[in-house]
DNA sequence: TGACCGATGAAT
DNA sequence: TTCATCGGTCAT
């Protein structure tokens, strides 16, 4: 069952917690291409130097970020690769979670094609790598999550106590905000990125 | 129009 | 620890 338009109106950081357990869903050419959740982060709108609209930024690669919760929102950095964010809150705060790892759940054999390697722990374990393994590009971004391209599923119940938070990465220029313990993700994991 | 740099990954 | 790689952003 595909998670609601309130589940991602809640508080981001909420968002950001709660998406631990559930399963990041991708139909391409046909094919169900899913893992579940396992590391998260949250980026808190314009009050936060290291989000994409800090300062109220609103330039045409963040435009997805303005859109209401429940849309993707995908950008390419370093020249050479993509990230997946869930867009959370209203259209007047643009706020989104990161989704940084996963575990293989279905599909596994397109990730392994798609990726050029069979390594099941080095398939889905960080940004760039998961949005090779389910196809996640350009042409993602601003996707409906309620609609059936990409999406999320209900999965599994993460209780708190085996949620950890850390400071977020590739953040440091970001100032106090560096900081701020908004990474999240699943503490028995093998399936988390390291850093 | 151009310089700068990054929410990374893979190899070393 | 180093570096490949190039689009987006912002200052001219």
């Amino acid at each position: 069952m595909k998670l609601s338009h309130s589940f991602y109106e809640q508080k981001t950081a909420l968002v950001a917690k709660n998406l631990l357990g559930q399963k990041l869903v991708r139909v391409y050419r046909g094919k169900r291409i899913a893992g579940i959740i396992t590391e998260t982060e949250a980026y808190l709108g314009v009050d936060d130097p290291a989000c994409h609209s800090f300062g109220g930024r609103h330039t045409p690669r963040v435009k997805s970020l303005y859109l209401p919760g429940g849309h993707a929102y995908v950008y390419f950095v370093y020249g050479m690769h993509f990230c997946f964010n869930v867009v959370t809150g209203t259209s007047h705060h643009p706020e989104a979670v990161l989704i940084r790892s996963l575990e293989p759940a279905e599909g596994i054999e397109w990730m392994e094609k798609f990726r050029g390697q069979t390594n099941r722990k080095n398939l889905t374990t960080g940004p760039a790598k998961l949005c090779e393994a389910l196809k996640i590009d350009r042409k993602c971004d601003g996707k409906n999550l309620l609609k059936n391209e990409i999406f999320i599923e209900r999965g599994l119940t993460v209780s708190t106590k085996k949620i950890a938070a850390t400071s977020r990465v590739g953040v440091a220029y970001a100032g106090k905000a560096a900081h701020w313990p908004l990474r999240f993700y699943i503490q028995d994991s093998e399936y988390v990125s390291k850093r």
